[in-house]
DNA sequence: TACATTTGTATCGCGAACGATTTAATCTTT
DNA sequence: AAAGATTAAATCGTTCGCGATACAAATGTA
């Protein structure tokens, strides 16, 4: 009884922290993704790029599991900062395919140090390496698990 | 040099799952929570307010570590849904009061459903209880860390 | 008592997210 | 080849999340 009332605490949720803890990390990254004049989203989109430098909205957006209603915008503030381009595909019209610009690629070398700057704001006493491994692990198994359901 | 570059692959990242991982489980919220029509920020509000029906704007926030620019105008919807009250305090004129109404108060019986529901979701023969639960441990440990550093 | 500072909310503008719908292109089936 | 189904983007409307800013009430201080 206590029981099932307890369940909807917040301390007893897995859902809360994990968003909470999302937008933390994002806030963490903001200063740092300021200086190159981009958001978090861009910045995900980016680093699709720099590991494959044409790609379709669909591509990308199953890599970040993001529709186009999404996307599309994103990607249409991505071209006006010039850092990519979209142009339709040859093969099949209905395909946008998004390429890096001279800027977008460019941009990688200044977004190299980020993730060590990143990571120093993980670190924590509290906190050892493993257990963010082991962590890492979990969760990579558990966003399996939920885009196998949605 | 070459770890350099892999630092930027989305899959080496620990930020990704994670903004991901809030995401779809939002999503997977999302239905039962329309049968009450309510949104995940609405959700958490509530439980907040199922556990002391009465509280300011500002210790909302420092539970869901929300300013006020963003529960404002969410609380005013909830306002318009007829879930909460919202009345300044006699004490403090400064800060607003927070209350539930018979509606909002309501519908935790409704809710109490949920949380089964979710657990259900993030079942899977290819993790254990076990496993989750030392998650839920490092995630609590990660989110205070960061709502340190924030 | 004056004045400065802090605190608690609120407003504004922008960039996501996402459900629902639309449009156009391509594929399938007959 | 025409009709119908499927697919890829785009559009629209609503709700968040948050930086910047405003403002009044409360508090601290000279």
């Amino acid at each position: 009884m206590s029981d099932n009332l307890a369940s909807l605490y917040l301390e007893n949720q897995l859902c809360f922290p994990l968003y909470a803890a999302s937008r933390l990390t994002t806030k963490i990254y903001t200063p740092f993704l300021n200086e190159l004049d981009i958001t978090y989203p861009q910045y995900l989109v980016l680093m699709i790029l720099w590991q494959h430098p044409e790609q379709t909205v669909n591509e990308i957006g199953k890599k970040l599991l993001l529709e186009s209603n999404t996307l599309t915008p994103l990607l249409k503030r991505m071209e006006q900062k010039d850092l990519i381009q979209r142009t339709r595909s040859k093969n099949d019209e209905r395909s946008v395919v998004v390429t890096l610009t001279e800027k977008g690629f460019s941009m990688r070398s200044q977004a190299l140090s980020i993730p060590q700057k990143i990571a120093k704001s993980f670190q924590d006493e509290s906190i050892s390496k493993e257990e963010v491994s082991v962590f890492k692990g979990t969760l990579d198994k558990l966003l399996g698990i939920l885009a196998s359901k949605v």
